[in-house]
DNA sequence: TTACGTACTTGACACGTTTTAATGATGGGG
DNA sequence: CCCCATCATTAAAACGTGTCAAGTACGTAA
């Protein structure tokens, strides 16, 4: 043991013990923190060295109640076991922590009551701005709370539900339209989608695009699996339901779901591609290293992250100033065995 | 435009204005919030029909400044990439929301700057306590300055470095023996470790196990190849290394090296398991789905996580009452195509 | 010498909540 | 009928920081 600590608990040292230690006012300890120019570069120095001898930490709370906005960003997401939500976390992550802000991590799990609790949690820690992906388009607005108290929002991979809002988003009908064209392409006409809530704006849109696909083509035709999430243990009951009456091709809403259905399809036997082609969505970093390697349509998740959260702070430091945008990135699609035939 | 939102940035409403509206004192309506077994059920009922019609939402920064406490924790991980800590964090995130509280959630990168960083910004929100993966063992503690202030820490994946600490871990050191026993029952002898720096606790630990099982067995040999990191394009650079001289079998410490590793190898035309074995470190989901089915080492991500934060909590709740516990999964060892011979 | 401007520092108040000691109301026992 | 115990509520004092009007010191110009 022979660690400096002294223990927890000893009278806490506050913006005024700095004070008394630098033989100057409290007013000038919060102004070399808050303003380092106001203050004459011997006092500044003199204070400094106080902090550090006293250790002292500034109270993030007492900051915060009198400045009235704090340091402090919330990010709310789906499910963080999906590598497109952990990616995006991370951009968002990244940047936020360059900027000094420290971000408070919720997930919604879908479900609209956990979405109305969170949301209704950062409100009263006092977050500067929230980045969100919504459970659900319809319904009464939750971010109406936020919008109320005057906290920025940023929606993500969401369109914008306000029109003085900003949104990062990825065009999903042109991808799900591009992965069912190239399924088309590929010869196949009977074709599953399957998805977890249509609900969820991502799976619908996807739909749509897919729906867009078959009918810009002429031929071929769509049938719904949905599920109730959008994990590969759902994948695997999709690809059971689709055992009994095998489609040409199956189309996932997202890669872990794809996952799901090759991994059944191929130990019922089933072969991929020659029988049955396999194209996901996200094309998350594990889809290259599956049995059969995954199509799938790409989105720059970690740029999303990093961009919206950009956005976010452009708004919470010039609120008035500030455009907003919506951004809409292009989907890529990417080409591996499991559509090559 | 339906929404009911009347616009930013009126007047705030505050503990004061829900007591004008119901009639009573700020200090009942504290007590509502707080103790309400402490205020008659009719006044009860009058100040909480106010919360709602105000739409009232209580200020965290001002409550903490004051109650001493907020209710905010700290979660710093290596890499959210990283399938084991976004299941982590995900046990975490699951049974903080339960408690009501919320989780900042950093990444340390595996810097010890940015841990440092993150650690004090952590100390400045006045987080109730934190969960840590830290980086490396030696060098300066990094935690003395929560422990200053009395701020509750428990290790995460890593053994407790002070006596009066928490820390939930799963036996490295088993782990690494486990599948290295298993690879020489399978007739290795030449066996490669691929890892990321060994000034990270996992590595170095699984590094010992592997040792162990071969010193135990009294035949074979243990070859290290270091890389920066643990994510698969790592794995690729590990890969091309040992091409030159091909193991009999390699050990990666965690599954995201042993899929870049396949990857590589079976690129090469090196055939898996027929001319080298691969195991890898935390079953991740994705483990079941690549091209040859890797073996490893499951470890208990989500429950970690979970019990992780019940710790914290509990040492939260009760700091004298509360009896530190180092707490010791073991890992198991998962068998799959890419050691079976 | 006085007046004035600049550069820096100070002191006191306010932010919204929790908490404590004190006050008021109600009813039961003597 | 009075006193006291019990319960419900109140008023006021903190918590640690940011801000702003007011102050001091110092040098320069008249």
């Amino acid at each position: 043991m022979a660690t400096t600590a002294p223990g927890p608990r000893e009278g806490t040292v506050g913006i005024k013990q700095v004070a008394k230690a630098a033989g100057v006012s409290p007013g000038t300890v919060s102004n070399v923190l808050n303003r380092p120019e106001r203050v004459a570069p011997a006092t500044r120095e003199r204070v400094e060295e106080a902090i550090r001898a006293l250790g002292f930490v500034r109270n993030g709370s007492a900051s915060s109640l009198r400045a009235g906005v704090g340091r402090l960003v919330g990010l709310m997401v789906h499910d963080l076991a999906n590598p497109f939500f952990s990616s995006l976390a991370r951009g968002v992550e990244d940047l936020m922590s360059e900027r000094g802000y420290a971000v408070i991590l919720c997930s919604s799990a879908t479900s609209t009551d956990r979405e109305h609790r969170n949301l209704r949690m950062l409100a009263e820690q006092g977050v500067r701005g929230v980045l969100v992906t919504p459970v659900d388009s319809g319904g009464p607005d939750a971010l109406a709370l936020l919008y109320e108290r005057g906290i920025a929002a940023v929606m993500l991979d969401h369109a914008a539900t306000r029109p003085q809002q900003c949104s990062v988003t990825v065009d999903d009908v042109a991808g799900g339209q591009m992965a069912v064209t190239h399924l088309l392409e590929a010869g196949a006409r009977d074709i599953a989608y399957v998805s977890g809530p249509l609900t969820l704006r991502q799976c619908a849109d996807r739909r749509a695009g897919a729906r867009k696909a078959v009918e810009l083509a002429g031929h071929g035709a769509i049938r719904d699996v949905t599920v109730g999430d959008m994990t590969p243990a759902s994948g695997q009951e999709a690809a059971d339901r689709l055992l009994a009456e095998l489609p040409d091709a199956i189309f996932c809403a997202n890669d872990l779901l794809a996952m799901g259905v090759m991994r059944t399809l191929l130990r019922q036997g089933v072969r991929v591609p020659e029988r049955v082609l396999v194209i996901g969505y996200d094309d998350i970093e594990y889809a290259t290293a599956s049995a059969v390697q995954l199509s799938s349509v790409r989105q720059p998740t970690y740029r999303l992250g990093r961009i919206a959260a950009e956005l976010l702070l452009d708004e919470c430091d010039d609120p008035e100033g500030h455009a907003h945008q919506q951004i809409l990135f292009q989907p890529e699609l990417v080409v591996r065995e499991s559509t090559r035939q």
